[in-house]
DNA sequence: CGTGCGTTTGAGTGAATTCAACGGCTGTGG
DNA sequence: CCACAGCCGTTGAATTCACTCAAACGCACG
């Protein structure tokens, strides 16, 4: 069941290292200089759940998803990371969640220790770090809201809010991931995203022009829904 | 509608400075050496979403629980905090959800710049503090799990396990919270809570005493149920 | 022009919710 | 000491929102 979520690894390509300046955070900045780039194929496992956590990982194109499994393969996507974000590192040991690549994606990727070595000869990195766990902190207690008590329509005003301020400002979403991604993002099941999209539309919130490709047609509207007394 | 929750600020007493022992974590310890204690009234806040943060916080005795609130009432709590648990340490600037007594507590404070000028003088403490965050964050997905995917039954199983592990040890769990604060906790209502409670006696699972004292009977049982492929 | 995958749509079901009533414990005041 | 009020928790009945199962659609690719 599901099992196509597992294909697991596919192939990773290495290629020629990226010089990044989209996103000049000095954190994202330090694996630009400092780490190598490798290519990840769309499914392609990057970490796995209680793998040791050797490097850190930062994303130059693409999008990745971080999730956790039970074992009737029921999966819980816990984020999605965008280019110029940073995922990975762990104060200690192994990950306590898989990463895998949404699509074809380019990753920047740094031993952990060099960027902790680094870290430590720069003050303002380690508490950028420390601001970095923090915000993610901060992003998992609004995510505890939406799904512990949103409805479905609600799940998706704020997914579609997000997204939007992520990945266009303008109103037209280009999404990187499946319906299936978005379900299990949101802890709903992919016909409920899809009806409730089609909603949203004849509601006359958004247009589909194509399934992953979202125009907001009312932020207003979808804002109320969103509530957002969440940060 | 759900006003009581928002009693809001029930009587602050001061109390006499408490030098804890009970938990000798160095992050805890520099709360007890350094901070002053204070009592809170059940249901009293702490602090409030969007305030600034100034303090740290560290519990002696009782229970705090961390919740984000919707416009309509609604309410997530991402986190219930125990003796001997850290809380209220932000990065920067705000606190992004409010924290309240579930019962009477005890709970050391000290002034976030203090807290962070000893870190800065103690490598180690600002290395622990980093930890500490991304050991939040580990719960913090766990939790998502949780809430997104996972039914009712599980749901308590969960919340019954993590319970006994971090305040009984033995199979008796004594409850800090009401049934309205686990609803809240696992994303259900205070009926689903209960009826469900009920559900896991009469399997064998557990026994119920008295309304907040609970016995696990088969931790095994339980544990399928919490599937626990989350750490 | 089929084949395969991702998505949409439909019909029926079900788990948790809502609405409502009852039971039990605690503290207060007669 | 008992009566009563106020909570908190449990239980019951009916509803609902999202889920499951199933089928069809459409686009991309060989």
């Amino acid at each position: 069941m599901l099992s196509w979520r597992s294909e697991g690894s596919a192939r990773v390509i290495p290629f020629e290292p990226v010089r990044s300046n989209l996103k000049s955070q000095p954190l994202f900045e330090v694996l630009a200089v400092m780490g190598s780039g490798m290519g990840f194929e769309r499914n392609a496992e990057i970490f796995a759940e209680d793998e040791p956590a050797e490097y850190v990982y930062g994303i130059a194109s693409g999008a990745v998803r971080i999730c956790k499994l039970m074992s009737d393969g029921r999966r819980q996507i816990s984020a999605f990371y965008l280019p110029g974000d940073i995922f990975g590192l762990e104060a200690a040991g192994h990950h306590s969640f898989s990463a895998e690549a949404v699509g074809d994606c380019r990753i920047l990727v740094l031993k952990r220790t060099a960027f902790l070595a680094q870290a430590a000869r720069d003050d303002s990195l380690m508490a950028q770090l420390w601001e970095h766990s923090m915000s993610h902190l901060r992003r998992a207690q609004s995510h505890m809201l939406l799904l512990g008590r949103k409805s479905a329509q609600e799940r998706l005003a704020s997914f579609l809010l997000d997204m939007a301020e992520r990945l266009s400002k303008s109103g037209a979403i280009e999404l990187p991931m499946s319906r299936q991604d978005i379900a299990d993002y949101l802890g709903l099941t992919i016909e409920t995203v899809s009806r409730t999209l089609t909603l949203l539309e004849r509601e006359g919130l958004i247009t589909i022009p194509a399934s992953r490709r979202i125009v907001l047609r009312d932020r207003h509207g979808l804002s109320e829904l969103d509530d957002c007394l969440a940060a």
